[in-house]
DNA sequence: ACCTGAACACCGTTCAAGT
DNA sequence: ACCTGAACACCGTTCAAGT
């Protein structure tokens, strides 16, 4: 796991190979076959281990939704920590491998801000993968801004000055306030769009 | 682009190879580096098509948000048109390539239903990023529930009656809903937090 | 319990050469 | 203009065999 993690930061996720990394710990390829069953266990756990550090702050009573704002930004940190870190969390989380770490805190931290729970089970869902999809694409911007690549800039976007951190908190904004809205916090369970089933 | 999209939707993104695409046209598999400088602009390309039939119903003014409602629905059905389509219109996405139509399709439609243009554009890339995981995770579960997977059901969720559209649905009113408390429609441009940067 | 050696069945990409 | 042939430098995974 640290050669893994480490191989992850300093070369990326695609060059993190089972051959890559077995040369790394002076071991032959099929070394790792004892220890993990294939490479998607492996990135599993390591998608574990990138989540775990995401704890918040504290849990604070009263102020409004700040625990899953609070929550939302630890899970981008953590991300953030490690490259591709995003991308290695996107690929188990779909799985069911793993990472359900990350949708249980989101989860937790939406209750902890007065919310029913099912409700918070599925807003944090729409929560993950708005985190997810924004972190990733920031990392990927990164590379390929390391790399010299010239991102052909959306063309009829005049300006172009909201850092990353706004954008995502913006997002996360949005998602808060429609919980806001929907479902008030204390509230009991109701359903979005009587009906629609 | 007809063959590809065909072993995609056959056989799903792993085996979309560059081998097996010329196997498919009886050719050899340089012959496709005379077309496509490698395989991602053949992704790209085959992105575009994904997303291009996701023309929503019609412009409706008057009926609060259903324009940006409708057109991430129709957004849903043309990734869902085609397997692993969510796979590979995020994979596309990050890099620039392609796959804009998608973002400037959902940021018509928000300025559609009167939002102001440079926060239709951020709203625009928070639903996306929630379009692209929610349908990505729907379409890897269809894989793996096909190939009998016993997909670990998350432990403490005594529910699971919500099905994959409502769910959609209530992720896209959370994101609607922010934005309707946010920046209400005609209102003038306003930031989230100020103060923030 | 943990690893090696050797193999299997693949990849994406390049490039001289053909027609 | 479009394709072949042949190669390069890789992949993940299996499995008998070693210690």
């Amino acid at each position: 796991m640290r050669a893994a993690l480490q191989i992850l930061d300093d070369d990326g996720l695609p060059d993190l190979t089972m051959r890559r990394l077995a040369a790394a710990l002076d071991v032959q390829p099929s070394a790792l076959y004892w220890h993990f069953p294939n490479k998607q266990s492996l990135l599993a756990e390591l998608a574990d281990r990138i989540v775990a550090p995401a704890a918040p702050p504290r849990p604070a009573e009263g102020s409004s939704s700040s625990n899953t704002r609070a929550e939302a930004g630890a899970l981008r940190d953590a991300l953030l920590a490690y490259r591709d870190g995003a991308e290695v969390v996107s690929s188990t989380l779909a799985l069911g491998l793993g990472s359900s770490a990350a949708r249980d805190r989101l989860t937790a931290a939406i209750i902890a801000d007065g919310y029913d729970a099912d409700l918070a089970r599925r807003a944090a869902t729409a929560l993950l993968h708005f985190v997810i999809g924004h972190v990733s694409h920031e990392q990927q911007r990164m590379q390929y801004d390391s790399l010299g690549v010239v991102v052909p800039d959306l063309s009829l976007s005049p300006q172009r000055d909201h850092d990353d951190a706004s954008e995502f908190a913006f997002g996360v904004d949005l998602l808060v306030g429609g919980l806001e809205q929907n479902g008030s916090p204390r509230s009991p369970a109701q359903t979005h769009r009587p009906g629609a089933h």
